[in-house]
DNA sequence: AGCTACTCCTGGTAGC
DNA sequence: TGCTACCAGGAGTAGC
């Protein structure tokens, strides 16, 4: 499933051909995958405007669009469980199987491809507006060992759906939290008021680490879904110390990596490195 | 405030 | 072989 080293991806791929193109027109196979506001609007927002720059915000792509010279709002793309975005050089028609959205541009056409129409693809006039309850981008300076630390503390959340939320830092998702915690020696049920300095530190390093390397193997590809825009799989999967690795020997002490659900998420430990967080005392 | 359950979807697979 | 039941899962929302 596409989380931040997936989205990075895709942008860093797609950022040369979608630059500068203008949208000739937009065909919607699904009406769901354009958002509530229907088919007509997302029409009206992006045929005749201009992709200037193409970025990440999340796990959102977001192509901000001009027209006429003059900012027009933007494109977000979230690919969910199984999006893929791509440019095709002709405009073959019907389009591939799965394919939701086309937009022709005047070079190529951008497909919007989604197997269980999960994902979206939205036009919005004030983009900030829809991106302003996310949290801070773990790669920026500005999320220190410090500020997760203080971030930590200020909640009394359990970790691993404290860390899949959204809103208290963004891009992360079920495959990077479970390996990012595994390399941090945190079991996932720890409470985030508890965890001490040192152990932020550690999160904080690992989380950064875990993405930078995924980013540098253009993510993770393991079932039929997430693919680069080029086609190709990512290899960070090849690098998995506990996602998908359930009774397998962990590769660091070799005791059975085990699953639990955790938050209705398949939570992926070693229960040694990763020692289980003392019960509270019940009164 | 924080938790759980539910919803949206469909391809793949386990079980019979 | 062919059928059915169930599963995975990001994020929004409702209800407690």
């Amino acid at each position: 499933m596409p989380e931040l080293p997936e989205v990075e991806t895709t942008v860093r791929l797609l950022r040369p051909g979608l630059e500068g193109r203008t949208i000739l027109d937009a065909r919607v196979d699904w009406p769901r995958s354009v958002g509530p506001d229907g088919e007509a609007s997302f029409r009206a927002g992006v045929v005749g405007a201009r992709i200037v720059a193409l970025g990440r915000r999340a796990k959102y792509v977001v192509a901000r669009l001009e027209r006429e010279g003059r900012p027009a709002g933007a494109l977000l793309v979230h690919l969910r469980m199984s999006g893929r975005l791509y440019v095709e050089a002709r405009d073959e028609s019907p389009a591939g199987e799965w394919v939701r959205v086309s937009l022709p541009l005047d070079r190529g056409v951008l497909r919007f491809l989604d197997v269980r129409k999960f994902g979206r693809i939205t036009f919005h006039q004030d983009p900030e507006a829809a991106l302003a309850h996310l949290g801070p981008e773990p790669l920026t300076e500005e999320f220190t060992a410090d500020a997760l630390h203080r971030l930590l503390r200020a909640r009394r959340r359990v970790l691993k759906p404290l860390l899949l939320d959204q809103t208290f830092v963004a891009g992360l998702g079920n495959i990077y939290v479970d390996e990012s915690l595994h390399r941090a020696r945190l079991h996932p049920l720890r409470r985030s008021d508890r965890v001490d300095r040192a152990a932020s530190a550690r999160l904080h390093a690992e989380i950064r680490a875990t993405l930078e390397e995924a980013i540098e193997r253009e993510g993770s590809s393991f079932d039929t879904f997430y693919r680069t825009p080029e086609g190709q799989p990512g290899s960070y999967q090849h690098q998995f110390q506990v996602y998908g690795r359930a009774g397998r020997p962990c590769l660091t002490c070799g005791r059975e990596i085990v699953r639990l659900v955790v938050a209705q998420r398949g939570t992926h430990l070693c229960t040694r490195c990763q020692p289980a967080p003392r019960a509270r005392r019940v009164r």
